[in-house]
DNA sequence: CTGTTAGCGCGTTCAA
DNA sequence: TTGAACGCGCTAACAG
């Protein structure tokens, strides 16, 4: 392996001209520039990247905080992380949480250890003060999830405005028993979606019922989706239509309506949320919110890369667009029922 | 941030003593060692990682070749690679090939850069010779996908047994018209599967037929499932069981079936292979082989660790143990059609 | 059992 | 526009 030194010795320069030419765009004399190049041809010279990293007092990591990452909406965010973090030189440490607060810290003390150079997390809870104490040390960025209390940047869609929309497209259908399936976690996502549900029933008269407000477990989950559904199904009158914050949980809801004798959407109009889930493996195809996952991790990838290079202010807030998705899952509410 | 010399000036001793405790079990005076702990712990000091990679000349970064992140296939794996090497202090670099050969020599580039210090790679296509040129270098380990006539250390399940338990099941059922959905891939695990059918069959006696043997796309598609078994569903004699070589095929069967009317299991049997797509999550439940793609990412993880750290010779081949979940979508075959 | 010392390869003053 | 030289923090001879 050519070193810096073994260049600089063929071009007749000293290691410092090699290092400037490689580095900042300092000035060189075109001619030398070129002898130096050729040399670097010649030996098929690479810079040592550890020698940098420690020259530079950076590890060249960037940390991901994800609850896990075999689902696929943290699968996908990651990928989008991923590629365009390699492709700038950056390896990935991937610290999964299980969405428990004191793997977070523990994850984020990696930081500290100087294992990576700033951090990309995933899924914080609202409440997160805690973060102070880091963000102030270190680049961070929030995808997805974030606490609007704390002044770290984020990237994710506008929840709010994306769950107007879903509501408005149910009030069109001519829909006013209208459920939502919530989830009891802790998320931005979660309260904006709940507030935008009941905002735009509110909007159109509709007095919100606690008896259609069911929350699903922490993490989506199927099962959950499939029990609370049932619960909402068998309140009567029975809503006609079943708004879930994620997939898992509408496809948990359109079991649950099966094994209750319920059609969709001819009974039942049931939306999801994400469109990660395989929402169009089985019929009725469901109708859902996309998110930009694998845009939503390059965002955050290059926010991350900006704060960590260019100290330069970035923008502490970036929204990205969501967009209904009418499937089969959802139809014109019966005049009788 | 305190530096080992700061930790030695406090403690009294020299900047070696220092890092002997640290590091190799060497012989340290109980007591001295005692000072030199204290002073680590008064000075909150953490060993400067990019120093000790310079000189170790190690980058503490582990390579991940694989198609893709977003299959749950390798998400599950990756989710175990990931864990294990966060834990032994290594961070990842994923580099995602999409099933591209250039992609693949692009990726283990990486190595020769210095940006890794060994390599997982979870999807090889059967054709490896061009491997040599890297693992001669560079420790290497191939996870679910080898090329047998490349010597390379792998961790995978048995495909071959792994089928072969599938098929016994289905004969013992009283299936003899078994189709299969294999794939166009150049995997191991694909042309192993397809051996076991084959094998198994003509081991009862039951000639394979060509009409009953159909390939789908690389990636194991739904969609290749789906269409892939109605032309099997349409061959005549019809088959009264289809054995994919993935989940997602087999949900692909299973729609498919019931487009045409026939009922999973009664009137087709139909069997998956992963555990990992969501199988149950719909009636019927899918029969399936489960993987143990979570372990076989921790097992390679730590071979190839053992392999870049302890220099000694690994196993080459470590099998992990499947296992034929029987659930809903098999059935004994009809003694009548 | 412990200390001294020489680099690892690079980036960056400071002088010229 | 260029070069000499120092030091980032640590490990590993080598000496004692």
């Amino acid at each position: 392996m050519a070193t810096m030194a073994d260049v600089a010795r063929e071009a007749g320069v000293s290691v410092a001209t090699v290092s400037r030419l490689l580095n900042n765009q300092e000035t060189v004399s075109p001619d030398t520039a070129a002898r130096v190049f050729a040399a670097i041809e010649k030996l098929s010279y690479e810079p040592n990247i550890l020698a940098r990293n420690l020259r530079r007092n950076e590890s060249r990591v960037i940390l991901i905080l994800a609850p896990n990452v075999t689902n696929p909406y943290y699968a996908h965010i990651l990928s989008g992380i991923g590629d365009v973090s390699t492709r700038l030189g950056y390896s990935a440490l991937i610290f999964t949480t299980g969405d428990d607060l004191e793997r977070e810290r523990e994850g984020l003390d990696m930081l500290k250890k100087h294992r990576a150079d700033g951090a990309i997390l995933l899924a914080t809870n609202i409440g997160g003060e805690w973060l102070l104490e880091y963000s102030t040390q270190f680049p961070l960025v929030q995808c997805s999830e974030y606490d609007p209390a704390v002044d770290v940047p984020h990237v994710s869609i506008d929840n709010y405005q994306a769950t107007v929309d879903t509501m408005e497209y149910l009030i069109s259908l001519g829909h006013e028993r209208i459920a939502i399936i919530s989830s009891e976690n802790e998320y931005i996502s979660t309260a904006l979606r709940l507030k935008g549900y009941r905002d735009t029933l509110q909007k159109h008269g509709i007095m919100p019922r606690n008896e259609y407000i069911v929350f699903a477990s922490r993490d989506y989950s199927f099962k959950s989706g499939k029990s609370k559904a049932k619960e909402l199904l068998n309140v009567s009158p029975r809503p006609t239509a079943i708004f879930c914050i994620s997939d898992t949980l509408a496809l948990g809801a359109i079991t649950s309506a099966r094994e209750l004798g319920h059609r969709v959407p001819e009974d039942v109009t049931v939306i999801g949320f994400d469109d990660v889930e395989h929402t169009t493996m089985f019929h009725p195809y469901i109708t859902t919110v996309a998110q930009p996952c694998y845009e939503l991790g390059k965002h955050a990838a290059n926010m991350l890369y900006t704060q960590m290079n260019q100290g330069k202010e970035i923008h502490r807030q970036v929204i990205l667009e969501h967009k209904l998705i009418i499937r089969e899952s959802s139809a014109p509410a019966k005049t009788l029922d």
